[in-house]
DNA sequence: GCCAACGTTGGC
DNA sequence: GCCAACGTTGGC
């Protein structure tokens, strides 16, 4: 899951109430799609990205499966979107819990290099999605980076 | 700040 | 349903 560290970063989650965030504002289906697939307990990695040191800085915990994002109804939100309704919302969020910060980034381009993660789609071209899926073996590899 | 690679919008 | 124009993302 990214973020941008200068919008919220891994230290403003530790920061929060509990360390629980909700993960508003992701206004990408296939984004919100995979979102949708997370279950409670399953954990995910939290991505530094469009920074100094764009990559990943350690875990965090779905500590609420998917709900209604109602960020979107609200005008003053930057994340306002005026076709999610009540009535048939659009967007979606989690909620999230810190686990660990990594004691150094894991960088994007360490794990460009790494054969083993050649399919995982944060290192393909073009990759634009702020939610990733990650496989078992793709997230045993990452943890070895560090 | 540049720009490639996407995603979205909207006219037709 | 096509596709040009536009907006956004994000590495560099």
């Amino acid at each position: 899951m990214k973020s941008e560290p200068n919008v919220f970063s891994i230290d403003d989650l530790i920061a929060r109430p509990n360390q629980i965030e909700p993960w508003e504002g992701v206004r990408n289906y296939q984004a919100r799609n995979f979102m949708r697939e997370m279950e409670c307990d399953d954990l995910a990695f939290f991505y530094h990205s469009n920074c100094k040191e764009a990559g990943i800085v350690g875990i965090m915990k779905i500590v609420k499966s998917a709900y209604v994002d109602d960020s979107a109804f609200d005008e003053k939100s930057p994340y306002f979107d005026s076709k999610s309704t009540l009535e048939k919302p659009r967007w979606w969020r989690v909620d999230v819990q810190f686990v660990r910060k990594f004691e150094r980034t894991i960088t994007l381009h360490e794990l460009k290099i790494q054969s083993e993660l050649a399919d995982f789609q944060l290192v393909q071209r073009g990759n634009r999605l702020s939610i990733l899926p990650v496989t078992e073996t793709q997230w045993e590899c990452i943890l070895l980076q560090i």
